[in-house]
RNA sequence: UGCCCGAUGGUGUAACGGUAGCACGACAGGUUCUGGCCCUGUUAGUCUAGGUUCGAAUCCUAGUCGGGCAACCA
């Protein structure tokens, strides 16, 4: 190991690599270049965590450009999503905030410049046509009988293109790169169209708007953006990216590609999430079973846990699937230091302890979070009449099974040693009350007849229990890559084409319930994550609560060995 | 079909010509007033075939498999 030796991912190393040889005098300037035509998902953060990651590690900078060249797609709704949900990730781009639409001027000029440079050309070919000549990849394209229009020519159509002359998909400009190229994207691809469509920030100033290709890598060179960082399918788009830069002798930033996160369990293409959310599959955008950033935040996952799993992922060109049990791990292990515990009963029976008076009130003290002593603890209420979980008592408990059963002791978190005493039941059989007697000295649990007390169940307090709705958020889909599993089923190459992955969405990935939870739950303000002990975390939902009545979102449940191991045979 | 990219346990990743390691998962045990957390252990991997080399996950060649590219989208 000595000081030079690389580490870390690939893009890392390359920045390393280029610092230590002094490119860009050590500077380290990245960017976020989301189109504002959809809402961010966990797929983008991924992308965000790196991009601001690597400014933030070198030192450097990394800026938040909303990549807004195409005025029929793009909103101005989706800018203020985007910085909301960037912000609360955690990241803060500054000053740095740029549109690629205030850019329009210099793209202009810089076309206008490629044109008398002989590098660019007005075509005149309709759509089809243009197609027809571009060609195959396996065969060389043909050139645009246009291809050698004068330079003058061309500069004069491109001017009546930008005033309004001509009609949306009479004449294209073209950059004049090579129509052979086995790279389809060199085979003189087009760099503006006219698109008479007001834009959200330019109104209606242009008639022709840059396409992408062709404005971002001088929105990248205009902000002196050292490395751009971008997802794998822009691989084929390099050398165009490179060839403009070259062509206008601008400043050079250098594009990388890496893969994009995929997750099981869920599907990420815009497409499809704007589906789910038009078709009613999902209650909206911020609905807690989508990736969406908006949606992961309802649902109670906290920027941390989200950045702590993009840390853990990597970053390669390796197009992987990575198993949503991650992100599940890195929500629990950061909710389990920092939300505070409560009881709530899910499936209520009543539980009678005998041996307490009916108007007899007694008192606990609770730890707030064992794993924060900051967090304190709280005061909690009882009586003979409790509630606890109607699992938590088996009439005919298998060996294996610690909890109540008859004759049976557990301890009460924190109210003490319960021994069950009887249980009744109703015509069909079902356990209505459970009868036992609480160990008020110490006796039942030193009593040897008393069978080893190896478990501890919560409750609440049947006086003083509130009721709560409570969301059950399981995984959307039933199947691990529902896009993939759609197209094989469909032998289909265009897996991006497939509704079929609708066919595996999960019938239960919502349960609404009612829970009794213990009174300052009530207390909990819309946002607040907590931990409903031997259950999971959950969130006040931020859009249904009202003062005093929170809804919890599930947002992930708690590791559940016992559950596994009673399914299991 | 032409070009480009990729391939390491079930999953995600590390190694940069010199002991294949980490995390998640699964399994087993310990601990525990959450069958949570924590701790220990087990499981299991270099796509194939050649070549270079004292030595290859790593370099070379070929193949296999996967992905990308044929919007006036980004």
């Amino acid at each position: 190991m000595n000081a030079t030796a690389p580490s870390g991912h690939f893009i890392r190393q390359i920045i390393d690599a280029d610092r230590a040889a002094g490119r860009h005098g050590g500077r380290v300037i990245t960017r976020f270049p989301p189109e504002p035509n959809g809402y961010l998902h966990i797929g983008h953060a991924k992308s965000i965590c790196l991009n601001f990651g690597m400014a933030r590690e070198f030192g450097g900078r990394c800026h938040l450009r909303f990549d807004d060249t195409n005025p029929i797609t793009e909103e101005a709704e989706y800018v203020g999503s985007i910085q909301r949900d960037v912000a609360w990730l955690g990241f803060d781009w500054g000053e740095h905030l740029y549109f690629a639409s205030d850019y329009f001027d210099r793209m202009y000029r810089w076309a206008e410049e490629l044109i008398r440079r002989g590098k660019a050309y007005v075509c005149t070919l309709t759509p089809e046509e243009f197609k027809a000549y571009r060609g195959v990849p396996s065969r060389p394209g043909k050139p645009s009988p246009w291809r050698d229009r004068p330079a003058e020519e061309s500069l004069d159509l491109f001017r009546r293109m930008q005033a309004g002359a001509f009609e949306e998909g009479a004449y294209v400009l073209r950059a004049r790169i090579d129509m052979a190229s086995p790279n389809l994207h060199m085979r003189d691809p087009v760099i503006y169209r006219i698109r008479k469509a007001s834009h959200h920030r330019t109104g209606d100033r242009w008639n022709v708007y840059p396409m992408y290709d062709y404005a971002h890598c001088l929105e990248d060179s205009i902000e002196g953006v050292t490395h751009s960082l971008c997802t794998l399918e822009f691989e084929v788009h390099r050398p165009l990216y490179d060839w403009l830069l070259d062509a206008l002798e601008l400043f050079h930033p250098q594009q990388i590609e890496f893969a994009r996160l995929n997750l099981s369990y869920t599907v990420m293409s815009k497409r499809k999430l704007l589906e789910l959310v038009r078709e009613g599959k999902v209650a909206g955008w911020d609905d807690p079973r989508l990736p969406t950033l908006c949606g992961l935040r309802r649902r109670g996952v906290p920027p941390a846990a989200i950045r702590a799993f993009c840390d853990r992922i990597g970053v390669t060109k390796y197009e992987s699937l990575t198993d949503v049990a991650l992100l599940e791990h890195c929500i629990r292990d950061e909710l389990n230091r920092t939300a505070p515990r409560r009881m709530a009963v899910f499936n209520p029976v009543r539980l009678v302890l005998t041996n307490v008076g009916e108007d007899e009130v007694l008192t606990c003290e609770a730890i707030n979070n064992p794993e924060d002593p900051e967090a304190g603890s709280r005061t909690l209420r009882f009586g003979r009449d409790l509630l606890i979980e109607a699992d938590d008592f088996l009439e005919d408990p298998p060996s294996k099974f610690y909890r109540l059963g008859p004759g049976r002791a557990v301890r009460l978190r924190y109210a003490g040693v319960v021994r069950c005493t009887g249980f009744t039941k109703d015509e069909a059989g079902a356990v209505t009350e459970i009868q036992a007697e609480l160990d008020r000295d110490g006796s039942i649990e030193a009593d040897p007849a008393t069978p080893r007390i190896r478990a501890t169940i919560h409750w609440v307090s049947g006086r003083d229990a509130v009721e709560v709705e409570a969301r059950l958020y399981d995984r959307l889909f039933t199947v691990e890559d529902p896009a993939g599993e759609a197209a094989e089923t469909e032998a289909e190459a265009e897996a991006d084409t497939s509704a079929d992955y609708k066919r595996f969405l999960n019938p239960d990935s919502l349960r609404r319930v009612t829970a009794r939870v213990e009174p300052s739950v009530t207390d909990l303000p819309p946002g607040a994550s907590v931990q409903f002990e031997r259950t999971g975390y959950f969130c006040a939902d931020p859009e249904d609560s009202r003062p005093g009545r929170p809804v919890f979102n599930r947002t992930a449940t708690l590791r559940d060995t016992w559950a596994r191991k009673a399914t299991q045979k």
